[in-house]
DNA sequence: TAGTGGTCTAGACCACTGT
DNA sequence: CAGTGGTCTAGACCACTAG
């Protein structure tokens, strides 16, 4: 079943992506696109928001909304999953298990996956053949076992785990910041050890708010960047100083 | 005026903060606050919209919201200023300007700023009287005269804007990256050549769309974090190949 | 099956914009 | 001033969850 407002606003998004509303043009106004459709004004308003939530149009009280851009941001599942970021885009991408075992949790992990032992994972992820990325995993004792059935060279952990578990990761909470590579950072990933790295530490949780895991993921520079729309109205990030809320 | 969701947000996320519901624990049903408020249930759904987008609550068809957390997505005053940042947070902060010009724009500048000429200016801010943020700024054409106006020490230029030229930043597109430190960069924030800083480019343009800076903000490692909560319904960050969208 | 959130309607009034 | 978006009401039906 798909939303009456779901089908106004791809409309919309299609006529913006096709060049009929310009960027920097006026949108109809919602009476006109509510009459166009046969639609109440509200299901319209739900539409333009989820518009507004793209960043795709603006708006002011009393004035048409305008086209502010054509470009859209992504799912939630492209931010998680760096496999289903890569395919997405069409790039060649593979991973391999480093190393793994089980080990008990540090304090700032116990807090949030449970005092439990953790499974703790590395994993380097390439792409277009050339390595990329270190994960360093610790996932919560109720997952662990079935991230244990996975094979080493597994393409996506995530989609694994939703076909083998019927996990979906729903929540995450993500700390972005650029740190120098250690020496074993530094040899897997092919640079010089104190070169950038840019780190995203990350905890996810499932819909239920239960957490699955805690990460620290290193990408060499220059291969990854992470993009932000925003606007004066919401915007999801926040600038934190020094190392706060993930522990040591 | 305040709207009266807001209104009931703003008690609905002092419960939550407080401790009246608990993170893992379920809200109260909309009809029940739509009662207990004498608001429409329409109206407590505008509330409730309001703490999901700030990622304090999650819902499912069918079942209770629940609370995810206690930490606040901040204003997009918050990731465009850092001055309003550091402010709200309690920090001691300065800023210089250490070179001021006219140049023509890059050609990257000129796809979005116009093909006038740029005020370029670099700034030092501090944070805790530490060198923490190296920004080079190119400011449009249009508002250059304002910004040549301002001290060389202003502390907030987003605030001297607005008073002095009545500017809005409204809109923002960010890339967030990890570089080596060049010499220039090492010397002015204190640290080796070679060693990280992380990046931010954002462009940023008013409600109406019309572009006013494009700026390469560079943090000391260690310094400054950025952070993000999303889920699974939507979120605004994407992650990028390589150098793509702000050009050489 | 009862309760809940998701969607939708058809109105209404207000604040603001642009002419 | 007319037009527009922002807010709000009081209903309605449906899809889904949970007991």
């Amino acid at each position: 079943m798909v939303a009456r407002y779901e089908l106004i606003a791809d409309e919309l998004r299609g006529e913006i992506l096709s060049g009929v509303h310009p960027v920097g043009s006026q949108l109809p106004s919602e009476s006109e696109l509510a009459a166009r459709h046969g639609a109440a004004r509200g299901t319209v308003r739900q539409a333009v928001a989820v518009l507004a939530a793209e960043g795709l149009v603006g708006s002011r009280q009393g004035a048409r909304r305008i086209v502010l851009g054509t470009a859209r941001s992504q799912s939630f599942a492209e931010l998680h999953s760096f496999a289903e970021w890569a395919r997405a885009n069409g790039y060649r991408y593979g991973g391999q298990v480093i190393a793994q075992r089980r080990r008990p949790p540090t304090p700032a992990e116990a807090a949030r996956l449970g005092s439990g032992e953790v499974l703790d994972v590395l994993r380097l992820r390439t792409l277009e053949d050339e390595p990329v990325l270190l994960e360093r995993t610790a996932y919560a004792e109720w997952i662990a076992g079935a991230v244990e059935k996975l094979p080493p060279g597994c393409g996506s952990v995530t989609e694994a785990l939703y076909e083998s578990a019927g996990l979906v990761f729903a929540y995450g909470e993500h700390l972005i910041d650029a740190v120098p590579a250690s020496t074993r950072d530094a040899r897997l990933l092919g640079v010089r050890r104190g070169s950038p790295l840019l780190r995203q530490r990350r905890v996810t949780t499932t819909h239920e708010g239960r957490a699955v895991e805690c990460s620290d993921d290193r990408y060499r520079a220059g291969s990854v960047a992470f993009s932000i729309r925003n606007s004066i109205g919401a915007n999801p990030l926040v600038r934190h100083a020094g190392d706060l809320r993930f522990g040591a």
